[in-house]
Parts: structure tokens; sequence; C-alpha cells
DNA sequence: TGTACATCAGTGAACGCGCGTTCACTGATGTAC
DNA sequence: TGTACATCAGTGAACGCGCGTTCACTGATGTAC
């Protein structure tokens, strides 16, 4: 239904392919007719009201018609630049996701000694820093990313992997170094550590509410990350 | 409105309180009356058929009509013992999860030398198994736990806080025999190493399908688990 | 062992609500000359 | 600079569907004597 007009190939105009967003990032409409920008700023205020419900409200509670009003729109308004609730979600999730390759720099200089405890320290902090400020959104894109949609796993997926490629660097290079067994796979111990970054960023708030200080958690998190990475035992 | 027929306070009868089991365990429907062996066959039917549903859809996407219909039952019958699909899920979510403590048998000797990293091996396996056999029932528990249900939450710790004090009590072992730096907090430590543990269990097929091998994932996991919990360096 | 009655278990048809979505239309903005 | 026209952007009212839920009822099972 929604290839028919991307099928003769030779069509200059851009088109929507579904995302928000053409190949070559311009704004389109559900029509595949660009963006002016007026109707950029509505796209935009349809966006804010979308997260801002997103805080409040489970995914499959928020519907089109309050997002609208929330914003003096008519529900026909957002059917113009979005499929769906999930379409506006997926381009906020790819917002707030875009940001994570600067966070994975941290994990570019090798891990060694008490400046790389350091560098696990800010990993942890920044993760949780990131998650602070889009919450709602990752949450919700983790959640649907869990239940299979193939879009919210790629956005996922891209935002992950730098940080992925980057713990499973740091353990091929204690390994070459032979701080860490060669019985350990580097790919397998990055989605291990991985996974601890992304416990935090999503929990740290119901762990602090238990009890824990969020500076013991950051603290305790970058020691077992760096012990996980470098092989070295800190003590 | 449930509880009107509970408020005289000195009715012996069980009482159905919103879950599926009254306080002493006896299955209950909705208006409150002791389930007889007929009524259990269908009870358990239904539940069945939503469990099978489980692995094909999404939790919004199951009707009571459905479930009904697959055990040729009338949509009726299945609001005599839940209140909506939720309850049915949640029922089975609790039976799942009341395997745990069993797994966590493997955290109550003290993990040291070659037979402690047996054990992180074992216990990674217990997991993996644990969610190999309720993988639909246990996905869907965290996905509803994490959008903030109480009730879900409620099953999910206690199914994890068994798992996370054994973690806890093994590191604060650790830490007296100085292996662990005083600096690391026990709870915060089992957290982040119960993450991996779930990750494994939730992920394992993902990752084996992007190319590490279900051996290595064990391997690689019961090492990281081992170090961080134990402080030994392995090599 | 048979009969009458009580309770258990389940039915099926339909009501009604709430939301997604659309369509013909209007108003706003931009542009050519 | 003014006018005419093209396109952009947004409207609002309503259709209709699909599902949750209920209610008065029937059939099945158990039990007392």
């Amino acid at each position: 239904m929604r290839e028919t007009e991307a099928r003769d190939g030779v069509s200059e105009k851009p088109v929507n392919l579904g995302s928000a967003t053409s190949p070559d990032g311009v704004l389109v409409d559900q029509g595949g007719r660009v963006l002016g920008p007026r109707a950029l700023g509505t796209r935009q205020k349809l966006l804010d009201a979308t997260r801002d419900r997103l805080d409040s409200h489970r995914l499959r509670e928020i519907r089109v018609i309050d997002v609208a009003r929330a914003v003096d729109a008519s529900p026909a308004a957002f059917y113009q630049y979005f499929k769906d609730i999930e379409e506006a979600v997926l381009a906020l999730a790819e917002a707030a996701s875009s940001e994570m390759p600067v966070v994975a720099e941290l994990l570019e200089q090798p891990w060694l000694g008490n400046a790389g405890l350091g560098c696990a320290r800010k990993l942890v902090s920044a993760f949780i820093d990131h998650w602070d400020h889009h919450h709602a959104v990752l949450r919700v894109r983790n959640l649907v990313s869990d239940e299979g949609d193939a879009r919210f796993r790629a956005v996922r997926g891209r935002a992950m992997s730098p940080v992925l490629l980057g713990l499973a660097r740091q353990i091929e290079a204690s390994q070459a170094a032979g701080r860490i067994s060669q019985d350990e796979d580097p790919r397998a111990a990055a989605a291990a550590t991985g996974a601890i970054l992304e416990r935090m960023g999503a929990y740290h708030r119901d762990l602090a509410q238990g009890g824990v200080a969020q500076e013991q958690l950051i603290e305790t998190s970058a020691r077992i990350l760096f012990r996980s990475v470098t092989g070295e035992s800190l003590l």
C-alpha cells in the first residue's frame, strides 16, 4: 500500500517510507509532501505533547485526540504527520537515542589503572544522565522493542551498538594483554556489562528509593564494570 | 464493589480480593465462591489458552473472546474466574515465578575457588532454563512490571528477591574476607549482577542468533558473575 | 436404588461505548506579474 | 505595490467497527433421604 508511489523509482520527491524521515533526512507528511516551516512547528508541538503524555500514561493509553487537543489541533492534523501514536514515539526515540555515540566515546581510550576506573564512573554517570533526560521515551522504546517491534529494536540497537562495540574492544584488548581468560567471549561480555548500564539507567531511581545512595550505585557499578572489562582486581 | 461481602468481617468464606487466590490459597471465582473440581479444570484450560496466545501475540492483542473460544467456552465463563486478561496473566506469572527459590539455593553455599565458578555456571544455566520454560509469561511479567503495574512488580520482586539477597550476602562475605573493597555496596552490586542474569535469561536467544554460542554465553556470564561477587581474579 | 431438590457451572445474544479514522471543506501563506 | 491564483495547513463532524461486559437463562452435577 504505502510503497506504491516509490515503485517507479525515478520520482525525485522525498517519500515517507513509514518512518518520519525520508532517506535524505527531509521531513515529509503522510502523503510524501515536504513540510514547510509552519508544518514543522505543528509536528514538533505534537511530538512534545506526545512525550508529555508518556510521562504519566502507558503507551496504549495515549489517544490521538488527546495529543491533538493538547496543542489545539484537530485529530486529523495528527494524521498528516504520523501514521499512529507509535510512529510519533518512534520519532522521539530516534531523537533521544541519537545522543548515545557521545557517551560511547568514553570507551575509545584504553581503560587502564585509576584513569580507567574514572572512565567507568563517567560512563555509568553518563548513562544515568541520559536516562534521566529521556526516561519516559527510553522506557517505552525498550518496552516496545522487547515486545518484538522491529522498528524500535532497530533504534535501540543503533543506540547501544557503539557502547557494546566499545566494551567488546576493551575486553579483547584485556585478553590480548593476558588479564582476561580466552574462555570469555568479548561480545557476550559486552552484552552482560551493557545490561548493567541499561539496568542502572532504567532502575536507579527504584534502587535509590530502596535505600541505596545514588553515589554508591555509580561507584559500585563502575567498579564491577571496570573489573569485568579490564580483568584488573582493584585491591 | 467487590469487598461488600467481606465487610461484615465474620464470614468464613474464602474471598477473592482481586487476586486469583484467597489468602489461604483456596481458589475462588469473581463472586467469592470456592471452585469445584469442574470449575478448576475450566479455569486451568483458560489459563493454558491464555499462555498459548501469549507466545504469538502482544498482551494488548489478547481478547477474552478468543481465549474463551479456544477452550469452547463463552466469554462469560472467562469472567467468572478472572477480572480481565491481565489477571489471568498475573496468575500465570505467579506460578512461573514460584520456581525461583530453588534456583536461589545455588547461592546458599559460599562461592569459593573452582567449585564457586561451578555454582556460577549452574546459576546462569538455571536462569536460562527457567526463562526458556516460561519465556512468554516472564517476558510479559517484566514488561507490565516495567510499565509500573504494582501487582506484576510484586510478583517479579518476590521472584528475584531470594536471588538478590543471596548475591548480596555473597558479596558481603567477600568484603569481610577482604577480596572486595568496602567502597562497593552489596545491594547495588546484587542489582547489577542480577541484571546480568535477567538479561541472559531474556535475551540469550537473540545473542545466540547474533553468532555467540550458548555455551560461551553461559561461560562468560558465569565468569563475570563470579569475579564480581567473589573478587577473585580467575587468572 | 431412586427421586427431588440445591447448587454449581456455563451459555449466547446483545447492548453500548469509546476510539480511530476519514472526507469534503475552509482558512492561511506564498508567489508571479 | 497590488491583485490573482496556487499550494500549504488544518478543520470538525461523523461514521463505523470491534470489543468488553452483562444478564436472564439453561444444563450439569452433587446430595439427602
